[in-house]
DNA sequence: GTGGTCTAGACCACC
DNA sequence: GTGGTCTAGACCACA
């Protein structure tokens, strides 16, 4: 059997980014909170923090301007949109679909519940 | 901000069996394997299978025969059923939903997914 | 006036690996010595040892096994070969262009010297 | 293994007025900035930019009248142009030919990005 | 033994 | 002030 493993902090850190950006909270030019503000507001290390951003500069969702900070990529939100949907499709819907299965859940049910 | 912790491993063991009674593989009254067995077959603390079972014998899913083992219960199936419907429409449904808003994921697209 | 920066260690590193595999030292799924052996043979933290490893393997040239080790990945070397070709053109030959121009430095000259 | 340092400042300093004098921009007899000038200008401590200055001067490329400022030597231009042919004869072409060789690169690559 | 994550704190250059 | 690099050392899961 394999267990589940939490999701490395740096990570979480880079989702609370990515999908503050998708929400709009942070938009295009943006500058988003620097590597010590957030290791204070988060109560985590200064280099987990860096690590976060770092991932998504990889990614193409932040860029960097030296001495400055980290701001959002004019294709921030389309390439965060992208990486998520991308996790969503290979992962959670899978999962969702066979939970749904397994608990004999119809997609009746389903439909109601987001009516709500 | 709040870091998710991973789940305890008594109880990633907890769903394995939950699943599995669901899927008919354990039905009524069938025993289940012992903790030993469980804890040599999943490498973990006899312990830690322990308190799985007195998770689900807390549920009113499995009941116990001193010195014998563990069973399932009459209404196993169905409290298991409960149990995790209960979780799915609690907490995965809602996050899911939340997800989807967040992606402008279509139903569509995910009827689509769903086909496959 | 900028002056010029030092390569990064974690860098110097991956570029170590990047040519050794070019020179053919290690082929398709080799192993390359563990994080620790290199932290102590090149006495470098373990931590930067372990940046060079996570550069090389987002760069799809070498990849990993959970518990055993590094190795060249099956497109390795012809990955390694494109990185380093993109930046030798990039930067090292404008850069010695310019110096040859500079120092009125003939093809000929150049042609001579390579001979040797 | 042994890493790379990063040029010493002054040395990068010197360059700069050798590749400035190789070019034309000071001629013979011409006088240089003052060494303050040049500590404001580059954001330098003016010990710095005193060393750099030594350093030409020892190879005879400028010349010091005390009290006035440094000036290109007669033989400025034709010492600089030696200095610094001898040491990309000694250092860059060997490296540029032998990363040319690893990574495969033929003379007529090369031609082709000369040409542009 | 292996890599992966994280903390604590340092020093640096750039703005 | 900003990020970038590096060290020292810890704990964890996996093999």
């Amino acid at each position: 059997m394999e267990f589940v493993e939490k999701q490395p902090i740096y990570m979480q850190i880079a989702d609370y980014f990515c999908e503050n950006i998708l929400e709009g909270k942070w938009k295009t030019h943006d500058r988003l909170p620097s590597v010590r503000e957030i290791a204070v507001a988060m109560e985590v290390n200064p280099n987990t923090a860096m690590r976060a951003f770092t991932y998504l500069q990889d990614k193409g969702i932040i860029y960097n301007k030296r001495g400055i900070g980290y701001f959002v990529d004019e294709d921030g939100h389309s390439k965060a949109l992208k990486l998520k949907r991308d996790d969503f499709i290979e992962k959670d819907v899978p999962a969702f679909f066979k939970t749904m299965k397994l608990l004999k859940f119809s997609c009746k049910e389903l439909e109601e519940l987001n009516k709500e």
